[in-house]
DNA sequence: TGTACATCAGTGAACGCGCGTTCACTGATGTAC
DNA sequence: TGTACATCAGTGAACGCGCGTTCACTGATGTAC
């Protein structure tokens, strides 16, 4: 049992913050429960991480990771549709994530203590960013629309698919998941807006 | 100073609580914290709410009516405008919320744990609710569409305004407030949607 | 008007809790020779 | 191949911190008579 040496605890103690994470929520997270889980002395984190924000930082990196890699698998797989469908379904694919990993979700977008100095959650963050931000462009192929109109349009879209899923995970969150029925789970036909609005 | 008998200790608290939570952030607040800033000793608050959980649930339904009246109050100013600019500026009314009061609106929308079982609290939260859908009702009036896909607008319009509100927020709360300059602060035109979807 | 007394609001000491951090330590590893 | 030794990773006891909660208390209030 002498586990002296565990080889590669930094990334042990990064699942177990993840498995705490999902467990406890992002409040029941410390160094001391991801060393327990972990099955490691609660001192053993401080060699690896800084602080509980290193920690939480390096997390941090994981779901942004994950999230644009989730966004990235739906944009091939509706490479072939109308724009107008595939910014439906990528959109969807974000609204998905936030369903699916609703923890990861919130360390990336509620207002957790991340350190944003961080090169790689930087990175991290504007590569998910991107992700979803170049599903628009195609859309702008048609149209004509100077730069600044692009940008804040481009804005606008994230806010719809980010501000849906936010609504949905405070609904869940508060009212628990018998009301995040099929229904709920999926993001509106954005053609509504063109009918509101046009 | 024997201030035996507050008088209204169950509303200075709360607005001790609104001063620490401005100043230390929602992690910062404590019941601890409100009753030393009340100048009242720690275990006096336990007199008035149950828990923190508790007293942060009375502050979000302070924070819901305040945000409903904003919305209100631009509703009223552009009563007889066109819908669509009534639309526009209540979004906007939406965003400046958000700005002006950033703990609040954390607290009313992060997953803060409060008792959403409270009645008040759920008064207050769908009387904010209503207040921002009302506008976007007189846009149907020209339009055909039935009740599903008017319930599904009226989310898409709420996710645009809250998911523009919280992506500022984030990003001032990362970045400071230099990045909060006002043509940040401005919802850009919803029409853009109209140009991008139609 | 005056006195007795029940009620209520706030006190302050104490409790146990989990936390991050520190520190001297110990045991495993791997390199130099 | 074998031995000495520096390095490194994890240990476990200890520290101080702020927290919510409890408890017997005390002082103010207001009502009954």
């Amino acid at each position: 049992m002498g586990d002296y040496h565990h080889g590669d605890l930094a990334n042990a103690l990064l699942q177990s913050a993840r498995v705490v994470l999902n467990e406890k929520g992002i409040h029941g997270l410390s160094l001391r429960a991801c060393a327990a889980h972990a099955g490691v002395s609660h001192a053993a984190p401080t060699h690896h991480f800084k602080s509980l924000r290193g920690l939480l930082t390096e997390l941090a990196v994981i779901a942004y990771d994950e999230f644009a890699e989730a966004l990235q698998v739906e944009f091939k797989n509706v490479a072939h549709e109308h724009p107008k469908i595939r910014l439906q379904k990528v959109g969807q694919a974000y609204v998905d994530f936030s369903m699916k990993e609703p923890r990861l979700f919130e360390l990336m977008f509620s207002s957790t203590p991340l350190d944003f100095e961080n090169p790689r959650l930087k990175n991290s963050a504007s590569y998910a960013y991107q992700q979803l931000i170049g599903i628009v462009h195609p859309l702008f192929d048609t149209k004509e629309m100077n730069e600044d109109h692009r940008e804040q349009t481009e804005v606008l879209v994230w806010s719809i698919v980010h501000g849906y899923a936010s609504l949905l995970m405070n609904e869940s969150e508060r009212y628990g998941a018998k009301c995040t029925d099929e229904s709920r789970r999926t993001l509106p036909d954005l053609g509504l807006l063109a009918e509101l609005l046009g």
